[in-house]
DNA sequence: ATTATCTATAGATCTATAGATAATGC
DNA sequence: ATTATCTATAGATCTATAGATAATGC
């Protein structure tokens, strides 16, 4: 009767053969809302997609919405650490936010499975508290805070950079060839102007070498 | 064996009454879709919320897809040709986008349902022919032909336009003492900075007086 | 022995249709 | 007589669970 469900790291061959069938739901959830399926896709569906027996899902989730829940949380988390770790050392809310727009823009050719996530889920993502969202909208009160940022509503405003990436990360996934790595930092920079930044600055801020970006 | 179908127009009483049951449903979609249940409600749901018998809904549709679809269109097409009637001779670009965009604004306080269905349906209104994306996605690309947005992307610009009018339609919804309609304005201004209009212009062209608007 | 997975299935829900009922046309 | 609506229901699909099977722990 010992105390022991880890779970996630491999404590012993049971849990880590746990661990994998649970990974196999949240990444079959994943594709599903990468691919438009959304939540009307059946746990059948579910199951076959992650290649388990259907019975398997209870052990793992009480119902679609729960695990669709946790594989959003997941893919969004995954985002935004990685942002997190990019950015760490920048100061400058204006410079912080353009670092995270391309970053997160360019996740059409670093990662393109979280990309198509996010067009699956569309501006519902800005209803969580994961990922991107709360980050900008951190970004861009203090861009307000200190007088960077004169545009007034930073939730509105939040929401207009985030159709820019949207419409951008779809545009990619539609028609690669019409979409190059440049159009990026455009929108980095049209975003700005958006957001109060002088049209110069913004073009120099979008323009700024990025850190390193990690591709798995 | 007369032909008769016009169906809208009461051509008699029976024409009248079916054209009643399918507006019924069609309104009752819209709603479910304002609502948040999109196209996850069941028939059931649809005809309870029409108040309609169940069978009836096959007298008019063949599936959920087809009314959702039908609604859609009717609602967008309601809205694209206000905003064309407001908008009947205005011939500048940007100025024409920024009467649209005020006009769309507006909906949340003159035409809430729409603002409402707008809202649930999200970013997937720019996948459709009708409503404000062919019409605005037109406007851009004119504002671009002349030299007035120097935005390189009309599509994604597009999207980032769009993504602040249900912003901030969401956030009317959702906390009304929280936007004004100033804020319309504002968000008209800033969209026109991030198409390349120079700051100045661009609060001149969001300040200007408004064809009058329809209210029903 | 314990634990997770898998298969099979009962019960609920949903869709589509058939047939009965009600309303209108002529 | 014609047409649309309504009620009832068959068949399909989906969810949740029970019980059997397979894998691992000790």
């Amino acid at each position: 009767m010992a105390v022991q469900t880890n779970g996630a790291l491999g404590a012993n061959r049971l849990d880590r053969r746990k661990a994998h069938t649970r990974q196999a739901l949240v990444d079959a959830a994943v594709g599903l809302i990468a691919d438009g399926r959304g939540d009307r896709a059946s746990i059948q569906e579910i199951t076959e997609a992650a290649d388990i027996g259907f019975g398997s899902f209870y052990n793992h989730f009480d119902s679609k919405e729960q695990l669709f829940e946790t594989a959003s949380e997941e893919v969004l988390e995954c985002w935004g650490q990685m942002i997190d770790r990019a950015c760490a050392g920048i100061s400058d809310s204006a410079k912080l936010f353009a670092v995270s727009l391309r970053i997160s823009g360019r996740l059409a050719w670093t990662h393109p499975e979280i990309a198509r996530f996010l067009t699956g889920a569309g501006l519902k993502i800005l209803d969580l508290p994961y990922g991107l969202a709360p980050r900008a909208l951190r970004d861009i009160q203090a861009g307000q805070a200190v007088g960077q940022f004169t545009i007034s509503n930073a939730e509105i405003a939040l929401s207009a950079v985030s159709g820019g990436l949207l419409g951008l990360l779809r545009l990619r996934e539609r028609h690669p060839e019409r979409v190059e790595e440049s159009a990026v930092d455009e929108l980095a920079e049209a975003s700005l102007r958006l957001l109060g930044v002088r049209a110069p600055e913004a073009k120099r801020l979008a323009r700024l070498p990025l850190p390193p970006i990690e591709t798995w």
